[in-house]
DNA sequence: AAACCCCTCAACCGCTGTGTC
DNA sequence: GGACACAGCGGTTGAGGGGTT
């Protein structure tokens, strides 16, 4: 099948948004809603394509974006949840209440990855200096609520100390040593090997936990996976990891 | 002060997944 | 079941700006 490129209409505009059209998305966004991206450009008068809306409104312009600098405990807590999920990115942004997967994905690429490599680096090299943080061209452009404070009070994690995951590490990977201690490894290409006892250690140990609302049945034996379901799978491929982190600490007592 | 280098991040591109007919 | 339309995702790019020489 040949697609249409996306702006394929001549005419479209391309490039940095202004506040103007910023004004009109956010308008036509909180009046009408978002049911149909590729015909909302039109309805609100914009010469963008629908992609390119919903990007600036999924990235910039939604009223619960949280902007600023992350946190050393959003920043642990992308490490660990990357070492799980890999490169998932909006799994993890999902995990982060006002972080999106783009600019976890930038954090990361730009920070977080060398600061990894930095550091398992036999010389203990420091991680590359990092520059101030600039200002946010087109969010200065667009006052109102998506320029909100970069930690905002009511707002945190929303991995809860339930979930085990222990976001006090600085050195970050603390769960993929937790890992290794239940009989995964883990290692440079993100590969887990995992040898049977943990399979069925943590799959009993699932069975068992009634409050997880998991459904090891619908996740391991449906050949189709109902999109209302993924990220319940992908839940559960997270819990199932912390749970096997509690369990081998848990062991060790 | 100017030139260059490097970093950041918004935005684009191409692909995949899903729903509908 | 196939074709199509659309939404969403992840990889990549490049402009802009700050830091360094």
């Amino acid at each position: 099948m040949v697609r249409a490129p996306c702006c394929e209409k001549m005419g479209l505009k391309r490039g940095p948004w202004t506040a103007e059209e910023d004004m009109t998305l956010v308008a036509h966004i909180e009046q009408h809603g978002h049911s149909n991206w590729r015909a909302l450009p039109k309805q609100a008068g914009l010469l963008r394509c629908g992609k390119s809306c919903r990007l600036r409104w999924i990235n910039y312009l939604r009223p619960d974006i949280k902007r600023g600098n992350f946190t050393s405990e959003e920043e642990d807590a992308i490490i660990q949840l990357h070492a799980m999920l890999g490169n998932r990115w909006s799994t993890i942004a999902a995990r982060l209440p006002g972080r999106t997967d783009n600019e976890i994905k930038n954090v990361w690429h730009t920070h977080l990855k060398k600061r990894l490599e930095s550091s398992s680096k036999p010389s203990g090299q420091a991680a590359p200096k990092r520059k101030a943080k600039k200002p946010a061209v087109a969010a200065s452009a667009l006052e109102g609520p998506t320029s909100e404070p970069a930690s905002s009070p009511g707002q945190s994690l929303s991995i809860s100390p339930e979930q085990s995951l222990s976001t006090s590490s600085a050195t970050g990977y603390s769960m993929a040593s937790s890992l290794e201690n239940t009989g995964c490894s883990y290692s440079e290409s993100e590969e887990f090997q995992i040898d049977d006892s943990f399979w069925s250690e943590t799959l009993a140990m699932s069975v068992d936990s009634s409050g997880s609302g998991m459904e090891t049945g619908d996740t391991f034996g449906a050949d189709s996976v109902s999109p209302s379901s993924r990220n319940n799978e992908m839940d559960f491929w997270v819990t199932l990891f912390m749970q096997a982190g509690d369990m081998q600490s848990l062991s060790q007592i």
